[in-house]
DNA sequence: TGAAAGTATGAACAGATGCTCATATATTAG
DNA sequence: CTAATATATGAGCATCTGTTCATACTTTCA
């Protein structure tokens, strides 16, 4: 993967933009990252795996809530979870999230220093 | 910009998941791009500006939908709007935007063909 | 087996969201 | 000025969303 783009990677592009079901989807995984806890949840999963409890503590959120939101993010394939004793781990079962939280951030830290002067 | 990061750009990262209001500003961004209809006014707006009349015939909804989101989107800095004459013609203001879409159509391609087998 | 710790889930509710409808504003042509 | 075209906006409304509360399920340990 390069940062030039070919002809034929933006004619893919706009063909995917034909096809309701792959915008749709797309919408779907910017609506996963447009809530601030679910935000923090999944770049806190792009450090390293965590249990309920320590995304609990981490967005400073009830424990119901996290799991609600995990619920989310477990049934749009964003996040997968395997038990270990009492525990259950989160981890993040895509990488373009990684990708999508580092433009959005870079974005935002712009956006917010323009607006600070 | 290269596709390789070193230890101290992922440092930055991390320094941005810090600030609240960087964050904030980053679910923003993708609260932007979770809508259908403002997707679609985005993604078209990435080959080149547009009216009004023209979004509304592309995205298939009224003039009054599309009025209303792109006030929501020039409020949030990410189009910007010039006049000629009868006409207000929308632009992109913000690059990052065609990177997130680009990285989550392709999230989502490989959803949606994963989803049909 | 019973208690404790960790997690999941359904119901309910307040607030946010995106649309429609009606109407206002702006620009151009006659 | 008037009509026509293009765009913007406020109010109202139905739907969606994220949280809380209560409770159930699961695993471990004594």
């Amino acid at each position: 993967m390069r940062e030039e783009h070919t002809v034929e990677e933006d004619q893919t592009i706009k063909s995917y933009l034909d096809n309701e079901d792959i915008v749709y989807e797309a919408t779907q995984i910017f609506d996963a990252l447009s809530d601030y806890t679910r935000f923090q949840i999944l770049s806190s999963l792009c450090v390293k795996s965590r249990s309920v409890s320590e995304l609990k503590d981490l967005c400073h959120v009830t424990q119901s809530a996290i799991s609600h939101q995990l619920r989310l993010l477990r049934d749009r394939g964003l996040v997968y979870a395997r038990r270990e004793g009492q525990r259950v781990i989160y981890s993040l079962a895509d990488e373009h999230v990684t990708t999508l939280m580092r433009v959005g951030l870079e974005h935002a830290a712009e956006a917010v220093s323009v607006e600070g002067e």
